[in-house]
DNA sequence: TAGATTGTTAATCGATTAACAATC
DNA sequence: TAGATTGTTAATCGATTAACAATC
């Protein structure tokens, strides 16, 4: 495979993108498609999309035709690394994290095992269970990866305990810096941020 | 205020994180502080932060001592239009839905006013209604902004109804493109791909 | 004054885009 | 062959970083 360096994190946010469309094709039973093709669906440009199908395809295109699907979807998977199981928990079974508990947009390579509660209410003993028990659990099942749904005040001491039973990347949902250190791995999703951007972007549109 | 145009999308995404910070030591009764500081704090350069800062702040800060922090919020707030009511729609009032409707993190500028649903038993006549009646809502109420949270399928179709009925800012839950007219922004939550780029991260950090 | 930090101007870096020969 | 599209090499663009004089 590919160097992983070579790859921008932008490049990385689209690779999904190709994906899903490259699925939704073979569908239909298409067997090529073109970067062309591509861009146009995605708002990009051809050369944009050459440039990172180059960086994760094995193989290559046929000028004058395109790229094979299967080929393509063979080797971005194959990239991001979705051809192997992960097992993921999460910590805070409210609204959010029931949610992505019964979310089945994800790539079929994530399964998650369990979500914890501090709630002993909202714990029903089998997808859900009280957060004492995490410590167990994550060692027993060798957890990697865990979900942070739950309020910004309790994440970072909830973070220093993921990272102490080895847990190497976090999903933070909640509304703070996670502090953790090297080697560990954070992708905070902050809603409010998004929401604020998204309608900063379209006071900008009305000033036009 | 400054020109709009001048700020870039990752700057933007930097602003919601440093009025946080701020805030956050307004709490504690703290009156300035330093590039250096908010660097440390965000894992940013200083250098990094006062570009950013000079952008939307119209005072500046004093050599030797730093920023007026209350001076910092109000500009960044009033350049993010975070001291306007916004009223927001949701549609899908599924478990997503939900939990957006109950989030409290967002900026208090936020006002989700109704959420509509194609399922008449999630219905409950307050503050979730049926689908049929988002014409008539929307038209009374001119609402401009709309989260999407529901499947992907029904995704473009609710988003054609939206645009027609004058909506202007979609927040896009459904892994979906979107396709909309000129003048309509769409910010897509992409939750798989966010999902799929951190696990490719740890997986590159593994790799080292 | 000495130390810290600002904001400006210039340099660097990385990503996107353009141009085009090669090829199906 | 003509048309479409690829991948390479070079140019452009924009964002980040560095250097440093000014100033509290």
């Amino acid at each position: 495979m590919k160097e992983r360096t070579s790859v921008s994190n932008a490049c990385l946010a689209r690779l999904p993108r190709y994906l899903r469309l490259l699925k939704d094709r073979r569908e239909s039973d298409i067997k090529t498609i073109s970067s062309t093709d591509i861009a146009r669906e995605l708002k990009l440009k051809p050369i944009q999309v050459r440039k990172d199908l180059a960086l994760v395809n094995e193989g290559s295109g046929k000028p004058g035709v395109g790229f094979e699907i299967n080929d393509l979807i063979y080797n971005i998977e194959n990239y991001l690394g979705v051809r192997t199981k992960k097992n993921v928990i999460i910590i805070g079974a409210g609204r959010l994290g029931q949610a992505l508990m019964n979310y089945n947009g994800f790539e079929n390579d994530i399964q998650i095992v369990m979500a914890f509660d501090k709630d002993k209410r909202k714990c029903n003993d089998k997808n859900i269970i009280y957060i004492d028990r995490l410590e167990e659990f994550v060692k027993k099942k060798r957890i990697k990866v865990a979900v942070l749904t739950i309020p910004g005040d309790d994440a970072q001491s909830i973070c220093d305990r993921l990272v102490r039973l080895g847990v190497k990347a976090i999903w933070n949902f909640a509304p703070t810096n996670l502090k953790v250190p090297e080697g560990v791995v954070v992708k905070n999703e902050d809603l409010s941020a998004s929401l604020t951007m998204l309608l900063n972007k379209l006071k900008y549109e009305e000033d036009k």
